[in-house]
DNA sequence: TGCATATATGCGCAGCTATGCATATGTTGT
DNA sequence: ACAACATATGCATAGCTGCGCATATATGCA
């Protein structure tokens, strides 16, 4: 692999750079982390969330979304490890995680409101 | 707006919670946010990044994308404010704005390693 | 001006994704 | 067993997205 002659970088420091790059499936995780919180129907789940426990039918008022809809949003957020669910007689009630939401949801405010 | 039977919560609580909902623009501009750190190109790009500033088409050749690929994700970044650049004669040097992308690279990271 | 280099843009397409809708599953009470 | 309710799933579709590709722009040099 050749190198461009505007590099500032030597084949050396290339290769160390390269080598210290964090394994492609972490990479991948970590996209499929952030995807997660890339859709403003999930996020709005993920803020109620942080507010209370609730169960899908009052979730899906909240949000004013479809219940079915509400439904697919929260197996992807259980199949990622950001909720809990709890079931009680027919209702289900859901819950966030940990506490990392919250975090993420700061400092990402923070950032799009400094400009 | 009918109540669910199921709901925990009343109808003044409900209004409450969504009353205090960030307005739906800035969720949206959550969301718009996240969604860039949602695809492993750009996070390689931002990962290298992290490390020095480089020249497009280093980046091209350590990422192995091609240039006008690279170049479109750059565009996404400049646009939401994740890096800054700098032209030198013809070659352009990319460097991150500022270190929230470090913080929640962490955070993301500790929160797919503890399973 | 002509040419090589470095980067950016326009366009088309394949693959993904969120949603609407119908329906299935599971639970409770009668 | 049946009905009502709460939630989950399956499927089709419209819209978005990242990439490949060709090409445009911009800079530097002879």
């Amino acid at each position: 692999m050749e190198v461009c002659k505007c590099s500032q970088l030597s084949a050396e420091e290339i290769d160390k750079i390269r080598y210290e790059m964090p394994a492609q499936l972490e990479i991948d995780g970590l996209a499929e982390f952030f995807k997660v919180f890339g859709d403003p129907g999930r996020l709005k789940i993920i803020y109620y969330l942080s507010k209370t426990e609730l169960c899908v039918a009052d979730l899906a008022r909240l949000v004013q979304m479809a219940q079915p809809a509400v439904s697919q949003q929260l197996k992807i957020l259980r199949l990622t490890r950001f909720v809990n669910f709890r079931k009680e007689g027919k209702t289900v009630y859901y819950s966030l995680h940990d506490e990392h939401v919250s975090e993420l949801y700061q400092i990402a405010l923070h950032h799009i409101r400094e400009l």
